[in-house]
RNA sequence: GCCCCUAUCGUCUAGCGGCCUAGGACACCGCCCUUUCAAGGCGGAGAUCACGGGUUCGAAUCCCGUUGGGGGCACCA
């Protein structure tokens, strides 16, 4: 299917952190637009006054900055359909409920909110459905307020009754609903301000946006859009409701699983292009085998079509591997660049800052390949920017010799060590593999006790370069550091 | 309660009537490589395609029903 003139958008409410989903349909918004050559509208729909929240619109706008999702029309951006901003387009609103009371597809209703809630826990009591029981519907103007226990009245939606809704959501295919259930809805509240469905539709139409794709919950209110375009005498755009993004408990995700805003895992160490890759698998794929997409091959390949229907669970443990290629494949340099930072900050505060950028940049190669987030990156760094590190005597033992036998070999190490005149990992490595045999052991006994002894773990990065690296000098202290722990043990130890 | 959507390995998914005794990936388990850890290579286990009826020479694929899951039913979006 050819899409021309593509004009979507992504249409938040500042009411929090937007979390992962919201951000997956931005994407895909995003990756719809420019394979088509189209235009991607940031909208603010901040009608909901009481929950509107103060930084909000920074945190998406900094959410989308990160994926590095960029808009065409918007907030800072501006364009030629603003304001941007639904707050500031109360006068649009108001013209439109106008035309709709004149036309009496709409009406005033002065039931006060206790009424309707009253009403609403009455319906559902009996098993009803809790919809609007129509008492302002077919009264005069006059009538409806004279009944009526409020003064300042709500615009509502005449729904026409008897009526199949049906239309071709770009996913889902065919759907439709019956209008009897939909119940007349609020247009404008008490305090003037639109309710999603009048800002939504109103809007939607003046910036002339092509397709709306957004996430599977509004698929139930995209009947009551319908009919407002029809009222209204407008075309309505094409629909396409995105699989909603799960928590391992199958509910749609939120914060109780966990991190579920998009830029707490910024915080966990991930890059952007993962985050991108990994959300675009999210209810889309190419085909049968490939899931490693560089952002323009996304773009090149992303079909409304291959989108699917269902739910999808968020799997972290994936998302951590994906990463884990990502950083595995990004070049040395940029690596450093994303590093650095975190080891800045995360490193425990002993380490003296700011930190030898030359050094890091010997040590970070070493550790590239073995992190899947830049979040481990502190932990398996530490022994190198440390100037004490602690040994555990029962590690630095290796299996199948005792104590003496590994002071004798650590002290060998160290004499032959002495003298060696260039520190680097082939010097290293040719006169300590020979010296195994010479001590009447193996390689890996003696390798496995001198990584302990110069790096305090068992696991890490191959023993010659992480040597060269560290530099004679500590790697001779903590050498004999070692040798001092097995000969002399601390009860406390 | 009502409405809508949906249903393939634990998870993400391929499949759009015969290429399927169901393919890939993550995770898991072995083996190889190897000084450890990673990475990589090879192999394994893992889905009676939710269930029951149809349609058809033939169904994971089409239709109906059941069940499960999700979403919605506000002066919230």
């Amino acid at each position: 299917m050819e899409d021309k003139d593509v004009r979507v958008r992504y249409a938040p409410s500042p009411t929090g952190i937007p979390h992962v989903g919201n951000i997956r349909t931005a994407l895909f918004n995003w990756l719809f637009a420019r394979h088509n050559g189209g235009s991607l509208i940031v909208r603010i729909e901040d009608t909901d006054q009481a929950r509107t929240q103060e930084g909000a619109i920074q945190a998406i706008l900094e959410s989308l900055r990160w994926l590095d999702i960029d808009w065409d029309e918007g907030p800072e951006v501006g364009g030629d359909f603003g304001p941007y901003l639904q707050s500031e387009r109360l006068d649009i609103y108001d013209r439109y409920a106008r035309k709709l009371l004149e036309s009496g597809a709409a009406y005033h209703c002065y039931c006060s909110a206790e009424r309707l809630k009253a009403a609403r826990d009455e319906q559902s009591r009996l098993k009803q459905m809790p919809v609007y029981n129509g008492r302002c519907r077919d009264v005069s103007e006059d009538e409806a307020k004279a009944s009526g226990d409020t003064d300042i009245p709500v615009v509502r939606f005449r729904v026409p009754t008897g009526r199949t809704i049906t239309f071709n959501d770009r996913i889902r295919e065919k759907v439709s609903f019956d209008s009897d259930i939909l119940g007349d809805f609020v247009l404008i509240k008490t305090d003037k301000f639109p309710t999603y469905h009048m800002a939504n539709v109103v809007d939607d139409h003046l910036m002339k946006i092509s397709h709306v794709l957004r996430a599977e919950e509004w698929l139930s209110s995209t009947p009551r859009h319908l009919l407002l375009y029809e009222a209204l005498g407008m075309i309505p755009p094409q629909y396409g409701h995105l699989p909603i993004i799960l928590g391992p408990d199958r509910s749609k995700l939120s914060k109780r699983h966990g991190a579920a805003a998009l830029l707490d895992y910024r915080g966990l160490g991930f890059v952007p292009d993962a985050m991108v890759n990994y959300l675009a698998l999210m209810g889309w794929s190419l085909d049968d085998h490939t899931e490693l997409f560089a952002r323009n091959e996304l773009v090149e390949h992303f079909a409304l079509e291959r989108v699917g229907k269902t739910g999808a669970i968020f799997d972290i443990t994936k998302l951590s591997w994906m990463n884990g290629v990502y950083l595995r494949d990004m070049p040395a340099g940029r690596f450093v660049e994303d590093a650095l930072p975190i080891l800045e900050s995360k490193l425990p505060p002993a380490v003296p800052r700011p930190l030898d950028r030359a050094y890091a940049e010997r040590v970070l190669p070493l550790l590239q390949e073995r992190i899947k987030t830049l979040e481990e990156l502190p932990e398996i760094a530490a022994f190198f920017f440390a100037d004490e590190i602690s040994h555990d005597p029962a590690a630095l033992i290796p299996k199948k010799m005792d104590r003496d036998a590994t002071i004798s070999a650590l002290n060998a190490a160290a004499t032959n060590l002495d003298p060696l005149e260039s520190w680097d990992p082939d010097s290293l490595e040719a006169l300590l593999r020979p010296l195994a045999p010479d001590l009447g052991i193996k390689t890996g006994q003696l390798f496995g006790a001198l990584r302990v002894a110069v790096t305090g773990r068992t696991a890490a990065p191959p023993l010659f370069d992480t040597m060269s690296v560290l530099g004679r000098e500590r790697c001779m202290k903590r050498i004999q550091d070692a040798v001092n722990l097995l000969t002399y043990p601390t009860d406390a130890g």
